[in-house]
DNA sequence: TAATAATTTGACCAACTGGTCAAAGCCACG
DNA sequence: CGTGGCTTTGACCAGTTGGTCAAATTATTA
């Protein structure tokens, strides 16, 4: 009865799908979905729009395909920090992880801001269900470091979000970035500033109030 | 011959634009300009599609006001730091007032935002211009502090982006924000993480590399 | 190679899009 | 009160939208 799509797994689905959902990320993250026409996702993909809908039921099963996907790799980083290892350094290599996703991966990046900012109609389970479970558990970690002197007190919370709001800055603001620093690339300053402002923050300090 | 609308500037005609004015701040905040259409800023603003268009000249046209009028809210915090003063408060004082924006005008950042995510188009120019100019020169000034030794030695063009990036990230992603934090308000913590950051990255220390 | 299944497409549809326009309604002021 | 300009609207338009479908084309395999 659940009638999703072709029934085999031929080479020419998987090289399709595969394009589809490509072309999908570059239209899908810059124009949001509502801005977003198949028209433009089938040339893009190279494939006339009945051709996209024989591989999708709808425009909107692309998109949820899309952000699936997206959601896993997303918050993945947030699971290799460990507990056990160096507060600091856990940190700074968390901070890296998501930096170099904004390098490598922005079309992902602005998919989740647009989603985000149009309010999350369709992922405000999993922020209010997974994602916030797995930070409230950073959260705790985060906590028993600054309780046993490792690092200094701070928010937890707003600590995670000043680490997105820092390295997705670079992806979802690249246009206005570049705009100011011309030819010099973001990327390099960017890990610089970020380890100094975490080790400022972070590295325990008798003076700091 | 330039005939951008009604003559006189009458009541009905000053109410009426600002409704159109913002209930298109609404709906463009939330879609984008693609991801918008006429009729939802027409029903928001409690007025016909017609007579939408008899007070502005197409969609295009109340986006651009919206704009043109965010720009330069947008730009005024960034004027106001004062290299006279105190380079530490000040550039607190910046990052508090950016914060109250979040606050007070998340649709606003939102706006921006969503130009910004779809390659900013109309404000491509902007950015490459006046705005550029002016972080240039606050460059200038926060490179002075650190050479006389009044605060520590950061990238400017970093710092601002990265005051930026947190400060507007409480207004992008207010519902992946709320969504984590629950019942709690999300400004006091943010207030206070943001002066913790910022005073550990500038306050000269003798001993950071 | 024939037949079967997988893939692609052109024609089409109803709903929606931004926008126009003439006519009607409304309002202020002499 | 009436009249001239301001405001509002219903009807309409051409282009676009997401999506359907039967028929044509291409691949796979017996």
């Amino acid at each position: 009865m659940t009638k999703s799509g072709p029934k085999s797994d031929t080479r020419i689905q998987k090289k399709n799908r595969a394009a589809i959902l490509s072309a999908g990320l570059m239209v899908f993250s810059q124009f949001g979905f509502r801005g977003s026409t198949l028209d433009l996702v089938a040339e893009e993909a190279g494939l006339s729009k009945p051709n996209l809908l024989y591989y999708f039921r709808s425009k909107d099963a692309i998109y949820t395909a899309l952000l699936a996907k997206l959601l896993e790799d997303w918050l993945e980083p947030l699971r290799e920090i460990n507990a056990d290892g160096d507060p600091v350094e856990e940190l700074l290599a968390y901070s890296k992880r998501k930096l170099d996703m904004s390098q490598h991966y922005p079309r992902e990046s602005r998919l989740f801001a647009n989603e985000i900012i149009q309010g999350a109609p369709r992922i405000g389970d999993v922020l209010r269900g997974e994602l916030r479970e797995l930070v409230d558990e950073i959260a705790v970690v985060i906590n028993g470091w600054a309780a046993a002197g490792r690092i200094n007190k701070v928010d937890p919370y707003h600590l995670i979000f000043s680490i997105w709001a820092q390295t997705q800055h670079y992806a979802d603001f690249d246009v206005q970035v570049r705009a100011i620093l011309g030819e010099t690339d973001p990327f390099d300053g960017a890990e610089h500033h970020l380890e100094a402002m975490l080790r400022g923050l972070l590295t325990p300090q008798v003076g700091q109030k």
